[in-house]
DNA sequence: CTTGATGCAAAACGTTTGCAAGTTT
DNA sequence: AAACTTGCAAACGTTTTGCATCAAG
């Protein structure tokens, strides 16, 4: 039997395997942005019509649980996620609020040697997040 | 007569002077954390009962338009303000959600100059943001 | 006096919750 | 069959808005 990336990585957390769970779990690992609730919620209406806004509310939040996903920073009021796991940098346009990753092991490792070098006291560093703000050129919007 | 750097502040923006401006503006200068909506409005109300939750989310609006204060991004939904100019890094407790400043100008350097070096296609840095996630250790919640 | 800021209450928006019905294991 | 997930609608919290009143330049 053929089993999806999406179905596999459901059962390794532990979680039960349903149509809504494997719609969105495909919709983060694919998307290239960083998607709000609503993001998602707009992309499973075309393929997947049934499924309510508050299941994607839940699954988000059950995703994020059980680290299938992250929460990543952002400027605005709406949450944004990333299905990533590696740690990457994020470039964000303040024009259009877009959020690209922004994927260079080299800059990653350049700021994680610099930390542990440091050891800050009273912190104990598990995530580290770059955010690049600015503008995005020769875009339409 | 004794004019307040928050008055200096708002006169060369070209904002008007007024109470809930400048309680408004002294509490985020002051402030070490990064303060939401709720918090400024919590604070200020111990000091200047009269101000409404309106006015603190319009000034906050005001200011960030005239550059007085920037949003930062935060995983949480509700935005968090600062009103330091210079660029700095930040600490962010996963488990109690403090997010506090830490200022290292050798990893600003580091980074700007890394970046600066990269010249990224398409995209023209302006600000950049160094979050780092974990946990503050010996801290009472 | 003119312009712009404030407070209030209502509206809009984003997110969470409880529960009955439906699915997965 | 048991345990968990979903959809609905209501509740909740946060942010925005319009307008009449008030304060600053």
């Amino acid at each position: 039997m053929n089993k999806s990336y999406t179905h596999k990585r459901l059962t390794e957390v532990g979680l039960k395997v349903t149509q809504p769970r494997l719609a969105i779990l495909k919709i983060l690992v694919e998307s290239k942005e960083h998607p709000t609730v609503d993001d998602v919620y707009s992309k499973i209406q075309k393929s997947h019509p049934g499924i309510s806004l508050a299941t994607v509310y839940k699954t988000l939040e059950t995703f994020t649980d059980t680290s299938l996903i992250k929460k990543v920073g952002s400027r605005e009021s709406s949450i944004r996620y990333d299905a990533r796991q590696d740690s990457h940098s994020h470039l964000i346009c303040i024009k259009s609020n877009k959020m690209l990753d922004f994927h260079d092991s080299e800059l990653n490792l350049l700021i994680e040697e610099y930390i542990k070098k440091k050891n800050i006291d009273n912190f104990e560093v598990q995530n580290i997040e770059v955010n690049l703000y600015g503008e995005l050129i020769n875009q339409k919007y």
